[in-house]
Order: structure tokens, then sequence, then C-alpha cells
DNA sequence: GCGACAG
DNA sequence: ATCTTGTCGC
């Protein structure tokens, strides 16, 4: 909690923006296997989301899963992978929460913080304390996320029939700049497309992994 | 005491 | 996150 709220004291999410739209962006996201992470990095063009690059990496998981705290079971394997990665994105789409957190200190602002790449949180599912109300059926629409009396991000609609998803601001981008570009990559998808495909792409290789252990074989 | 709890 | 089961749609 300490690394939390000395984190958040430094920073001031939201009200900091990048000048330009990003050339590339990353999606980020990790599966779990037995005693490994496995995490993907899926580097698209922008705003075409033309496919760059995919890098892969698999490093043991230190930490358990506790809401509030996915920063420090995720972020080691993430790194791990972006040491892989050639020409650095303009921003990074984390698979989580960013502003949007309880001491405003979620995955997508730690993990953009310690890269020093601009970032933006794109989640699934609530936080305890977050209220939020439902956003209309269209696509782009969408309401705000409130905790503790502060707008921390938006309910957004990525698409029609689909259950929105919760945006917040990460590392140095504003929640308008996050909302933008998040939108922007969801094609036919809920999540954005990069985040969907490294999210694929961590899976795949878990389960590659994993059955090849079984086997014995040498990986 | 019970429910809620990014992934 | 993972697992299992079933259904819909490309």
């Amino acid at each position: 909690m300490a690394v939390q709220v000395e984190l958040a004291g430094t920073l001031k999410t939201g009200r900091e923006e990048i000048s330009e739209d990003p050339v590339l962006v990353a999606g980020m996201d990790a599966s779990y296997g037995h005693s490994s992470a496995y995490a993907a990095i899926v580097i698209m063009g922008y705003p075409d989301l033309t496919f760059q690059s995919r890098v892969e990496a698999r490093s043991p998981t230190r930490f358990p899963y506790v809401p509030g705290f996915f920063a420090f079971r995720e972020i080691p394997a993430l790194l791990e992978a972006y040491n892989l990665v050639g020409n650095p994105p303009g921003v990074l789409l984390v698979h989580g929460h960013g502003y949007s957190h309880p001491r405003r200190a979620g995955i997508a602002i730690h993990l953009g913080a310690f890269l020093g790449i601009p970032s933006i949180g794109v989640a699934g599912r609530p936080l305890p304390g977050m209220e939020v109300s439902e956003p209309g059926e269209s696509r782009g629409a969408c309401s705000e996320i409130i905790m503790e009396e502060e707008v921390t991000g938006v309910f957004l609609r990525t698409q029609e029939d689909t259950r929105p998803v919760y945006i917040s601001a990460g590392y140095r981008t504003t929640l308008t700049q996050a909302i933008r570009i998040a939108l922007s990559c969801c094609r036919h998808s809920r999540f954005p497309e990069p985040i969907r495909l490294a999210d694929r792409a961590a899976g795949r290789m878990r389960r590659r992994h994993e059955r090849n252990i079984l086997q014995g074989d040498q990986v």
C-alpha cells in the first residue's frame, strides 16, 4: 500500500497529456499456469491497427492474486516481455485498471510509470468501491466511474450489445485521451485489439508450454 | 457475520 | 486468472 500511495503522490495523473497521437500502441496481458506467468505484448500501428510485432516471455509467479495489488503479480512477467520489444510504443494499453483504483495507482499507472511510457487502463470488471450506472446502448456511450465522490474513469460501451469496459487514465494520459484511443482500438471486440491479441497469445503460450512440460520435453 | 473483490 | 459445459455465428 505504501508503494502505491508513494507512486500516486509523485504523479499528476489525468492532468498531464501526451501531445500527439501515438504511432504505435502496445497491448499487454498475461496468463498463469501452475507456477509460471506467461506474458505477451502485441504492438500495432495507430490508428490503422496494422500488426507490427509480438513478444512473449515466461517467468515464475512470485506474488498471489490480491484485488488492489494486481500490479505486483503481473508486472514482473510483463517487464521481461517488454525487454524484447524493438521499437518502443507511444502508448501502453494495459488489461487492468489505471487511475480507477483505491489508491489511484492501478497496474496501468504502475507499469507506465515504471517504463516511462504513457499508458491506459482497460478492465472488464469493477473493483470494490466503484459506483457506475449503465451507459447508453450504442458504441461509444459511457457513464462515469465514481470512487469516493471522485470521477476516476468511465464505463465505456465499446460495441453494441456488449458489456461495457472500465476505462481510466494511466501514466501521462488524460481520461479523454484514454477513452478516444481505447475506443479507436476496438474493432469487432469488447477489448482493444492489441490487448485481445496479447491475451490470446499469452493463453496459447501457456497451454503449449505446460503441455510440453508434462511430456518431459525440454523447452 | 455476510457479501463484494482488476486478473 | 483457470476450469467445465453448452450455444451461437463466422
